[in-house]
Order: structure tokens, then sequence, then C-alpha cells
RNA sequence: GGGCGCGUAGCUCAGUGGGAGAGCGCUCGCUUCACACGCGAGAGGUCGCUGGUUCGAAACCAGCCGUGCCCACCA
């Protein structure tokens, strides 16, 4: 360490975030460490592909957590001296996307219509270069250790390739087809959109009950919708075939009310007997249940409503009305015409988009479908036989139900900005041409008139390839012989089946085998008040602000030990743990570099070369332990390494971090730190050896989760070689393992904590160092420095007892306060010893408890009667 | 309607069969030469309720109450 840099240490005396992570992130993206050469094969290397963000986003929590655990796993196998690859880019996001820029117009006083497609395209494209890598520098403030060189877009020149390839393919299979069918018809984005972009909410609406006559007879059927205003696209009634009060009007006709037009009265297991009247109006245009009755039973398929959310030219009279309008009319020309039965409240689910917050509507219209159960079939083998492993474990049982039942998907949407489908039509023979590339002219007529659909696929569609198409497909690319199937992925569950079945349902049909072997369903931080975390809202959290405020380090460190397997509210302490830690961290190691003593022999050149590659760093010091202490410390550390090292393994990122947080703030500060700081400022090498051995370890440890703070500490290391990014992650070492000085300072530890405590309770002032002796043990010195007691025996007649230690008469000693804790000591002991005597005189306790937990009983009851009986 | 969670200290959460834990907050004492974003010591829980299994239950089982999420085509 040079002057500038000692002098730099010594003045700092608190970690300052803001000031490092800047320059420490620019001297990695220096370093290309993020950039991996495109070697070896998938076993061995590591590779991640983001969840990739959409271009109009903004990091949000999700992201924030997502990415800590993402770069926390890619940081660890990197250090392994795996060939690590985690691939970033953004989703084009049709939907969104195109809203934000036709807002830009509609502030213009222009319209997406006005401007053209071609127009309108290029408009979106003029925002994306403009702003849609903010999201991509904003991970880089996370310190997420991305491969920021091989940036991919959904909508980018190779990746549209990948799109086309697949939609011809499937095509060509005859999984994708074309079809007039009902859909979720989102009136807000004037578009088709899949299932899974639909909530259903409960809503109250009105029950109405109409009668509809019979045709020649005086008898009515009398049915009940909340959808009145859809009657007049009505085409059948229906009654259950069981029933048997209407039996005899099965195969006669109702007239409809207003319109007139002739219903035959069917017969039809879905219908309910017990709801209602049992007789149920049949509108396949504008109801999916009834449109599956419909084709059932071949009826005439009527759409009353358009695209725009208003009744069209089949509703005579009431064309042109929204529908809520239609149903006000409606219902009142019912009234007036006395059809009108009843009106009460009803509450039931409601389908609402996702996209633009409005009702769905369902009506029929002509749709691109994929049908996904040949696809779905290998997906789920690949789950049920764990090839896909998917934790927590529960989610793989909703992913495999949610399989089973898969239905067409609906691939088209009514946009602009997105993958244009690749199909052509002739305008000359009518012929449909499904390719890769634009054709020049119809394979069927040689015509030239070739008219490209316009609708665009669902975002979803595109996603689905991610990991793939990212690395180069549909070439033979190295990148895709490396990196393909990634390592692994987390996720948010809530799109679960909006893309991660998907993928590995895309991944198994194109480049032939799974995009990822872990998936990782995180949970959900959800605001400090308990509600979900949301823009509209209002309730989201800024990850950019809470890594202004106290250090990306610190809202890492923060939510990975939020998040456990259970949805948690946001939690400002748990990030201030993190900048505490990130401090505790930064003087820790002010101490031991600015007062270690550092010689070249120290450097262990001849270090026991293990598994680690040659390609990365090893530790560089070997630790020289003289003391029971020394050996405890380390055997600490080596302990504290295995257990977070399998947390990390495990995903179990909470107690990973939090062991961490313990390892440094109580074995390494707390105790091992103040121990050995005699040692230390008397400038003992073997002391020294020993703490630049256990903070390199440390540092290397954290660096996965605390990537600044460490980084920056490295700086300062006298064994750094390189950036910590490409060191060693440590390796337990089993060789360090130590009971008998785990046990032996362990023991140190309790007597200096009772003594203390002991202290405390009698009130002796703070600094006064007391005399005692001591029973048959020599304790380390550390004892009696960290409690403040001399065991030289000098004083007078002993007082009181805390364990061995005899504390003897000093004017600092309140009699009175000392017999005061005697007594309560006695009442604690007494209770104890009832308790475990009573334990031990159940006789099914001693006959059936393992012999270990009694022996471990009798044990303590041994000890607390002890100490009661040297008390008096 | 089906499924999956959750209910533990004032707050946020760990804890899957052998004497209730962490962080924050609170109380008391310390400007001890790494850190006052610090150090030391404490107070504070009939572990939602009721039954059951067990020598032993916060944990396992059943029921109930409360609460959250996902899926679902009874108008």
């Amino acid at each position: 360490m040079d002057a500038a840099k000692r002098q730099q240490l010594e003045q700092t005396t608190r970690y300052e975030p803001g000031e490092i992570e800047a320059r420490v992130f620019a001297e990695w993206m220096e370093g290309g460490y993020f950039h991996p050469d495109a070697t070896g094969t998938p076993a061995e290397n590591f590779s991640v592909a983001i969840p990739p963000p959409n271009v109009t986003g903004a990091l949000h929590m999700g992201h924030a957590l997502n990415g800590s655990m993402q770069d926390a796993l890619v940081r660890m196998n990197r250090m392994r001296g795996k060939n690590t690859l985690w691939i970033l880019g953004t989703d084009h996001a049709g939907i969104a996307t195109q809203a934000v820029v036709e807002k830009e117009l509609r502030a213009e006083g222009k319209t997406r219509q006005e401007l053209g497609r071609e127009a309108f395209v290029e408009r979106v494209w003029a925002w994306k270069e403009e702003y849609g890598s903010r999201i991509v520098e904003q991970y880089k403030r996370l310190g997420a250790s991305c491969d920021y060189e091989r940036e991919r877009f959904t909508l980018d020149a190779g990746y549209v390739r990948a799109v086309h390839k697949v939609f011809k393919q499937l095509y060509d299979k005859g999984y994708i087809y074309r079809d007039n069918y009902m859909v979720n018809w989102d009136p807000g984005t004037r578009s088709a959109i899949s299932d899974l972009e639909v909530e259903n909410r409960e809503v109250t609406d009105s029950l109405f009950s109409i009668d509809y006559p019979v045709e020649g007879t005086d008898r009515v059927l009398t049915v009940a919708t909340v959808r009145p205003e859809t009657m007049l696209a009505d085409t059948a009634v229906a009654v259950n075939p069981s029933d048997e009060r209407y039996a005899d009007l099965v195969g006669s006709f109702c007239v409809l009310p207003l319109v007139g037009r002739r219903l035959p009265i069917i017969a039809d297991a879905y219908v309910d007997p017990e709801f209602g009247t049992g007789a149920l109006k049949i509108t396949p245009g504008h109801d999916p249940n009834d449109f599956e009755i419909g084709r059932r039973h071949g009826l005439e398929e009527i759409v009353v409503i358009g695209p725009d959310g208003r009744l069209n030219e089949e509703a005579g009279d009431f064309e042109g009305m929204s529908a809520a309008e239609a149903q006000r009319a409606v219902v009142a020309a019912l009234r007036e015409e006395g059809r009108l039965r009843g009106e009460e409240p009803y509450t039931h689910a409601v389908p609402f988009s996702h996209r633009s917050g409005e009702r769905i509507e369902p009506l029929i219209s002509l749709q691109w479908f994929c049908r996904m159960d040949e696809l779905a079939e290998p997906a789920i083998k690949a789950v049920e036989d764990d090839e896909v492993r998917i934790a927590p474990a529960q989610w793989k049982r909703v992913y495999l139900d949610w399989m089973g039942e898969i239905r067409p998907w609906c691939v088209s949407r009514q946009l602009w900005w997105g993958h244009r489908i690749p199909v052509w039509y002739c305008g000359e023979c009518d012929e449909t041409i499904v390719a890769e590339d634009t054709p020049e002219r119809c394979p069927a007529c040689e015509g030239t008139s070739l008219r490209q659909e316009d609708d665009v696929l669902d975002t979803w569609f595109s996603s689905a390839l991610w990991p793939f198409a990212t690395l180069g497909w549909p070439d033979d690319t190295p990148e895709l012989r490396a990196f393909y199937p990634t390592s692994f992925l987390t996720t948010a569950r809530e799109i679960l089946f909006l893309w991660v079945a998907r993928m590995v349902m895309m991944g198994i049909e194109f480049p032939g085998d799974i995009p990822f072997r872990d998936v990782y369903v995180h949970s959900v931080i959800q605001a400090r008040d308990g509600r979900r975390m949301s823009k509209s809202l209002g309730t989201g959290i800024d990850p950019l602000e809470e890594i202004e405020e106290r250090g990306a380090d610190a809202l890492r460190f923060g939510l990975l030990a939020m998040s456990s397997t259970q949805d948690v509210r946001y939690s400002d302490a748990k990030v201030e743990q993190g900048s505490d830690l990130a401090n505790k961290l930064w003087n820790a190691s002010r101490l031991i570099l600015l007062n270690a003593r550092f010689s070249q022999d120290q450097s262990a050149a001849n270090a026991p070369q293990d598994q680690v590659p040659a390609a990365v760093r090893r530790g560089t010091i070997q630790p020289r332990p003289i003391t029971p202490e020394d050996r405890w410390l380390l055997s600490r550390l080596e302990r504290t390494i295995a257990s977070v090292t399998e947390k990390l393994e495990a995903f179990d990122f909470a107690h990973a971090v939090q062991e961490c947080y313990a390892f440094v703030y109580g074995d390494l500060c707390d105790w091992y730190l103040e121990i050995v700081k005699p040692r230390l400022y008397e400038g003992e090498e073997d002391v020294s050896a020993t703490l630049l051995y256990a903070l390199e370890r440390v540092l290397a440890l954290l660096h996965p989760t605390m990537p600044f703070v460490t980084e920056e500490i490295w700086s300062f290391h006298p064994a750094r070689d390189g950036h910590l990014v490409t060191h060693a992650f440590p390796t337990a070492d089993p060789a360090l393992i130590d009971e008998v000085a785990e046990a032996e300072v362990a023991e140190e530890i309790a007597l200096t904590r009772s003594l203390r405590a002991w202290r405390d309770l009698v009130g002796v002032p703070a600094k006064a160092v007391l005399p005692a002796v001591i029973d048959g043990m020599a304790p380390s010195e550390f004892v009696g420095r960290l409690s403040r007691f001399a065991f030289d025996g000098v004083g007078t007649e002993p007082v009181a007892s805390v364990g061995p230690v005899r504390v003897l008469a000093s004017e600092e000693l309140d009699a009175e306060a000392v017999s005061g804790r005697l007594g309560k000591r006695r009442e604690e002991l007494t209770a104890e010893i009832d308790r475990a005597e009573r334990k031990l005189k159940n006789e099914g306790f001693v006959a059936k408890a393992p012999a270990a937990v009694v022996e471990e009983e009798r044990g303590k009851l041994e000890r607390y009667r002890s100490e009661l009986a040297e008390l008096g």
C-alpha cells in the first residue's frame, strides 16, 4: 500500500458507497470481466439469461431483487473459475411501448392513424434509441455483472429471424392456424389478448330475468342474464336434457323479444337446472360458454358488439351505442314490452384486461392461434423428471397442473409495434404464404400483389425464445454451443405460465434442449404497508433512491435478507442492516490493513493447489495460527464458508447473507479482533498473517452479495493481485475445523459474557478493574481484559461467585447490590433445578427419549446443583 | 368452486419433535487509540383458537377464526 492509499484508509472512518461504486464499476467494465469468450461446454460453464425488462421500464424492486439473486450466483460461479455469461437485453413490450409513444403523439395533437403504420413504427424506434437503454444503465447501478457487450433486443435483426423461423416451423407442423374464434377482446388496446393477460375481478351487476315467449303457445321461458344487451345476438335457448320441466319444448322455438328472431330450444348438459329457471339464453358471439355450446349445436354466430366496444349494424336500433348505453336501452325496451320479469343485484367474477384495465368484451374474431398440446408434452416431462428443477417445490405442482390443461394460445395482436406476423396473402389467388423472408411473388400463381398480415405477434411469443435467440439461434453460434442450456432462471411467480413454461416448450422444440436447469420462483416484496408495490397505487419504492441513500450493497443485502420463501413487506431496517455491515467490514478492514505487518514471505507461492482452476487467482496468504483463539477463528470461518456456500447453492439467499452478517459482527469483530488487538498493535507477524488470510476469505465470500465494498477493500489488501471479481471463491477447508479450540474458546467467551453481565447487574463502574481469583483453570488473557477483571488474587475476601470466578471484595463493589444479585441467581437456579428434576422424574421421558437427550438433562441438573451449592 | 401460503417479541421476519431467535425499536451503562451507521448489558412472547398424536408440540394431524395469492366457463 502506498502512502497515499494508506492516508486515504486512515482518514476514511466511514464507508461512503456513493463515491466508490461508479469508479469500481468502471474498473470492472474496463477489465472486461463480464464478457466471456464463447468457449467450453454448457456443462462446464455457467450462464443466465436475464428476464428482459420492458424497454419502457425503469428499474423497480422486482428487478432489483431478481438482479441481486442472479448476480450473487453469477459472481460466485465466475469466481469459481467457470466461464460465466449473464446475458441481458430488453423486451420490445408491444402494448406498453406503443402506448408510451401514442401518448407522446397525443400531446402533439396527433394520432398514430394519421401518421400511418410505417411512420409510427419509425417513431417508436426513435423513442427506443433515445430512452431504451435507460434500464440497462440502471442495472449497472445495482452492480449487475451482465455482459453489456452482448446486449440484445427482442426486435433486433437477428431476433426477428429467430421469430420468423419459429413461426414458420410451427405453421408447417400445423400447430399455428388462423381461425374465427372467441377471444378476449380488450376494447382499451383494441386488440385480442391471451387468457393469461386477463384478470378476474369481483363485480356486482344486475341479473335480469327476461321472458322469451315460446312460439305457438302461451308459455314463456324465463332466462337470466347480466348482459341483456347481448340478447340481440342470441341464437338459441338451452335447457338441461334431464330437465323434465322443459322436455316437451326441446325442438320447438322461442321468439326473441325486440328482435323477433326464432330461437331453437336445445338441450345441452352444460345448463345447470338448479340455477334460475334452468333455461339459458345462448349468445355464441359474446360468451365463451355459449360459443362452445353453439359450436356443438351448429348455431349461427352473430356479433353485435364491435372491436370499439360499440354496437354494430346487426344491433338495429341500438347501433352505435356503447355496451352500457345499449344495456339501459334494451332493458327499457323490454320493460315497455312487458318482457322484463325481474332484476336483482348479482356478484360474480368478471374478466378485465391486465393491459388496459378495461372490461373484456368476449367476441368472435379472426385470429392466429397456436395449439399447445404437442409442445406441452415434452415440457411436462422435463419438469416431471426434474430435468428442469423448479424451486420452491410447490411451484412444480402449479406448473404441471397448468400445463396439463393448456389451451390454444391466441398469438395475434392488433398492434403496430412488434413482430409483424410473417404471413402474406396473395391478392390474385387467395393463397396464404408463410415465409421467413418477405416473398417476391406468390408461389402458387406467381402473382406479385402480396399483402402482409397486419397483426403482430404477442410479445410473449418472442420472449419465449429468449434463452436461445439471444445466443444467436437459429445459427449454430459458438455462444449457443458454450452457453445453452443456461444454468439458472429466477422469476416472479406471475410469469411462470406467461413466460417460463413457454420457454421450456420452445427450448425443447427448437434448439432441442431445455432452456435452463434451475428455476427459482422468488417471493414478492410488498410495500411497507403490505399492499402491492405498484406505480398506479403510488406504493412503489424506487431502488435507485435506495441505492443513492445507502448504497447498492446495502440494498442488495437488504433485499436478499428479506427474500424468504413467503411474501414479505419491504423493510428499511434490513437495508440499513446491509449498510451497517458494509461499514463494519470497512472499519474492521481498516484495523487489520493499517496494523498488520506484511512481508513477502507470508505470501505463499507454494500454497496447496486444489480444484480451483489456474485461471482464477487463489488466496495468496497462509494463516499462522499459534493460539487456540486463532484456531477458533479459522474454524468458525471455515464453517461459515461451508454454510454460506451451501445456502447460496440452494438459493437460500436470506440465510446466506444473515450468516455472513453474524460471522462478521460476532465472531470476527466482537470477539476475535478484540481478542487479538494487543498482538496486532505489537506488530506480531503470526496474527497479521492470520488476519490478512481471514480478511481475504471474508471479502471473497461476501463479494457475490456485496460486490462494491468488498472490491474496494480488496484494493488495499497487500496480497491483491488483480480485481476481486475474478479472485477464487473460497472453498471450505476441513483441515481448519478445530472442535477442541471451538469448545474451549466458546467456554471462555461464555465466561466473559457472564462476568460482564454480573458487573452490569451489580452496578460496577464501567472502568473499574475488579480483583478476583479463579478456580481450577487458567483462562486466556482476553477473558480478564474484556471483562475488566484482574485474576491475580490481590484482594480480600471473596464476596461472590460467577462460575469458577471468585470475585474479591473491593471498594468498587456495593455489598447490597452483590447480595441482591446473589439472591436472584439462587432463585434462577432453584427454578432450573426444579424444571430439570421434574423432567427427569417423568418415567416416560427417561424410558423413551433418546439417551443423549436424557444424559444432557442430567448434566444440566448436575451443574445447576453444584453452582447452587457453591453460592451457599 | 378448486389449489397454495401465512398468523411467533412493539414492528418486519427466521425457526419442520428435546429448555423461544434475529434485525429494528425500547431501557441502562460506556466519546475503551477500526467503526457512536459504534461497544457492553438488559427488558419484552399463555408461538391465532380448540381438540388430537407423542415421554415431550411453535413445529405433526383435524376442526375453527383471521388474512394473502393463484387458478376456474353457472348464466
